[in-house]
DNA sequence: CGAAACAGGACTGAAATGGTCCGATTTAGG
DNA sequence: CCTAAATCGGACCATTTCAGTCCTGTTTCG
């Protein structure tokens, strides 16, 4: 029920590697697939798809490459994830991409089912990607692998603590 | 991302339906598949599984059926939802039913993804069943829908409000 | 003894997923 | 001006998952 696309990883993959790129700095694909070992076709797909949604912008041409359309304090997780679930609703009845469920108004778990849908998805758009991935140190060549830091997400009370 | 499968949702059905039973009261799958008007064979399984899960006892022969083994307050949603859930994790190495991830120790994403992950699995595991589906009144004939009422899912704060 | 229920395995069709390939267009640099 | 390297974007394919059906047992009430 959780499993993100494998395109929605890629697409988090590529905003955080974007994340840390200098201002006005621009990365191309071929580079950013190497650097994750995640095929280089798929993840092409997948920042078109970004720059479609407003992400990121992209230059043509040799020497081209993508950035940031605004920063990762200002994108949300449903925001970079969004465009490559095609089932992000609960069930049927409460997802953008079905027809609805013929059942809806005689069925006891639809209030439920869209309440709980409701709350997750305010969830995963008030989490930031900066707040996500607490956007660390540099890229080392072929390993992108960073010292641990705790993010913000475990400082967040659980709602039974509320 | 979030879409429950079909066994997932029937699960919830049938635990809700069980729910509002009498004590010491069981119902059987053909009357609770007519009921909600979903595959009967399907449901089947379903129940066997939540058998299994020790989530609901049975009776054979026949006037047998299932009833709950415990309150719906002391079932959580993931109790319910995690035997038919074959991706439960949001990525492969944050999954039980996967090999892991060979990059996990060189991946900038997997301490967020693990964090949200542990996260996410917290709320549905503090969230009741009882709580997700304010049981309500009695199964009308054919029609199980009930006047809405504000579940507690609309009560719990959201973590900006914390 | 027979009808009705649970138990459970085998199987199928349809759809989503992850990935590849190829051709077209843009553009920096020589 | 020409070429290499990059973004575009459609077509295509293999594998897996999903939802559902079917069929054969076994239990048990009346
Ligand atoms: S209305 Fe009931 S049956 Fe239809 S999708 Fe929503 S929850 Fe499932
Ligand atoms: S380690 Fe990184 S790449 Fe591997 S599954 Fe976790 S997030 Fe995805």
């Amino acid at each position: 029920m959780l499993k993100l696309s494998k395109k929605s990883e890629y697409a988090l993959m590529a905003l955080q590697s974007l994340g840390n790129l200098a201002a006005g700095e621009r990365i191309a694909v071929p580079m950013l697939a190497e650097q994750r070992g995640i095929p280089k076709d798929l993840l092409a797909k997948v920042m078109q798809q970004l720059k479609r949604a407003g992400l990121v912008h992209s230059s043509q041409g040799v020497s081209g490459g993508y950035a940031l359309a605004r920063p990762l304090t200002a994108i949300t997780f449903l925001d970079a994830v969004g465009p490559f679930e095609e089932a992000l609703g609960l069930a049927p009845c409460v997802d953008r991409n079905s027809e609805g469920c013929d059942r809806a108004d005689c069925c006891s778990l639809h209030d439920p089912m869209e309440a709980l849908n409701r709350w997750l998805m305010a969830q995963l758009s008030t989490l930031s990607l900066a707040e996500f991935v607490a956007a660390r140190p540099p890229v080392v060549h072929g390993c992108v692998k960073a010292p641990r830091q705790p993010t913000s997400m475990e400082r967040r009370p659980l709602p039974c603590e509320a």
